[in-house]
DNA sequence: AATTGTAGCAACCGCGAAGTT
DNA sequence: AAACTTCGCGGTTGCTACAAT
């Protein structure tokens, strides 16, 4: 999370070729995105650009929404309980990670895979199996979903249990 | 004290899924 | 029904701060 403000100097390109800003996002950048989805709700990323004023592309908008204005996002420090979670439902899932999001709420998905790869990836080889990467992997997403909630509930049970021990 | 290495995180990209017209 | 647009995911990069030498 830095120390606050980090946005100082940018030093990545700052402007593209189709007229889209990139890198590090300003706090006036974050007003407008705010303002934006007060006004308008989540969604309709593409149109930020035109209803406020924003020189950002929707993809851009969309994540700096869900991954650091959202107002119900927990931010801080991932605690220990939280940690076991991510633990257990990465050794049942894998890579999953926005799967294993909707188990923590207030927590996103690049935080989660941020957090496991800084703290684990380096110690695991991928404990398991890591032969499901690729397609396999984008495949089995669809069914993944839908077995979800059950799964979901299982497993974040397992993992609270496993906290709780 | 200055330089090089590492950690951690925000944000980017490509690509496929989902939605729209 | 097909073409086109938007969304969402997972992998990766680029940058800053901090540690080590």
């Amino acid at each position: 999370m830095y120390c606050g403000r980090m946005a100082a100097h940018m030093g990545w390109g700052i402007i593209e070729e189709e007229g889209w800003r990139k890198g590090p996002w300003t706090s006036e950048e974050d007003r407008l995105l705010i303002e934006y989805v007060r006004l308008h709700g989540e969604g309709r990323w593409n149109s930020v650009a035109r209803l406020a004023g924003l020189k950002r592309n929707g993809k851009s908008c969309r994540l700096r929404w869900v991954n650091y204005l959202r107002p119900d996002l927990k931010r801080g420090q991932i605690t220990p309980h939280e940690e076991s979670i991510i633990l257990e439902l990465h050794a049942r899932w894998g890579n999953r990670w926005s799967t294993i999001a909707r188990s923590l709420p207030g927590r996103t998905d690049n935080e989660i895979k941020n957090y496991w790869r800084t703290h684990f990836k380096k110690k695991a080889k991928v404990p398991s199996d890591a032969s499901d990467k690729g397609q396999n992997t984008r495949l089995l997403r669809r069914a993944t979903i839908s077995s979800s909630p059950a799964a979901t509930t299982t497993a974040t049970a397992a993992a609270t249990t496993i906290a709780a021990d």
